[in-house]
DNA sequence: TTAGCTGCAAAAGGTTTGCAAATTA
DNA sequence: TAATTTGCAAACCTTTTGCAGCTAA
């Protein structure tokens, strides 16, 4: 059930030294619901449907305490507004220049990579923050083996 | 010398349709003695020591028809201002999360990494655009068989 | 000459901040 | 009760835009 997760993740947070209010709570719901890849603007209007008197300052500030207690993180797909998904949803995404479909992709395909970078510039890196800008199997007429680019 | 390089770069400027105007003449010339890594704000600054009343949204158009033309390139190291370097020299960026120094990796390095995005997800990578983040060798006490991480 | 650039001023877009009042633990 | 969090308004920072005048080709 999908308030169990919830009630998890707000002992998390109560764990962690936060405090649960009405927006952080609205805002997990809705991390947790919509999957992920929601900028703070359409998370503060779905906030506001339940609760209107949420203003998106509070938004801004609840997800940047949720950030650094580890719960929430978010991502950079492009020039416009940074994305937000809860922590334990690590992955990277490429970003396709000329259509702007989104794919995510494991973190595992980097591995070879990860650990190049690792032993020849001792740099650990951390996989998600920053998209990987490219294009994709449409747009390049190549076909690819696995999933399709998700509408964006 | 530095002069030629500069003369190569206006006749490319002019071959593809752009006109050669000082505040472009004046960009280029920092660009190419900075060595890349630089916001608009800093190369606005630079330009303004010797041409005072070029203004800054120029300087933004011109980094824009630059970009456009394939001569500019920017990248996008962390939160703030985006970087600009001439276009010939892509790489991609390693940025330190604690200590903000920033590493740059010729494109080799990720070539089995970008061969697999191909193959498996039929997605072409441009290298560079944003940077990677992580922690350098420095923050974490791994020792790196290479390059040192440049201040930033 | 004329399409392409530029300066200036103003605005846009996303995010942050100061402060007093409200709320959580 | 004490420390956190919130609402609101205002600011911030980077980048973009409209427009009339200037300039490179």
């Amino acid at each position: 059930m999908d308030g169990d997760r919830l009630d998890e993740i707000l002992d998390r947070l109560r764990d962690r030294g936060g405090r649960v209010t009405t927006a952080r709570r609205a805002i997990i719901s809705e991390l947790l619901r919509g999957g992920g890849h929601i900028t703070a603007e359409e998370l503060t209007a779905a906030v506001q449907a339940a609760h209107p008197d949420v203003h998106t300052s509070t938004v801004y500030r609840c997800l940047e305490t949720l950030g650094e207690l580890g719960i929430v993180e978010h991502a950079h797909l492009g020039h416009g507004p940074a994305v937000y998904h809860l922590a334990d949803d690590t992955h990277q995404h490429l970003v396709c220049e000329s259509c702007g479909s989104v794919l995510e992709v494991p973190a595992e395909v980097f591995a070879v990579t990860d650990a190049r970078l690792r032993d020849e510039f001792g740099f650990t890196a951390t996989l998600g923050h920053f998209a990987i800008v490219g294009r994709c199997a449409a747009c390049t007429g190549l076909k690819s083996r696995r999933r399709r680019p998700t509408e964006h």
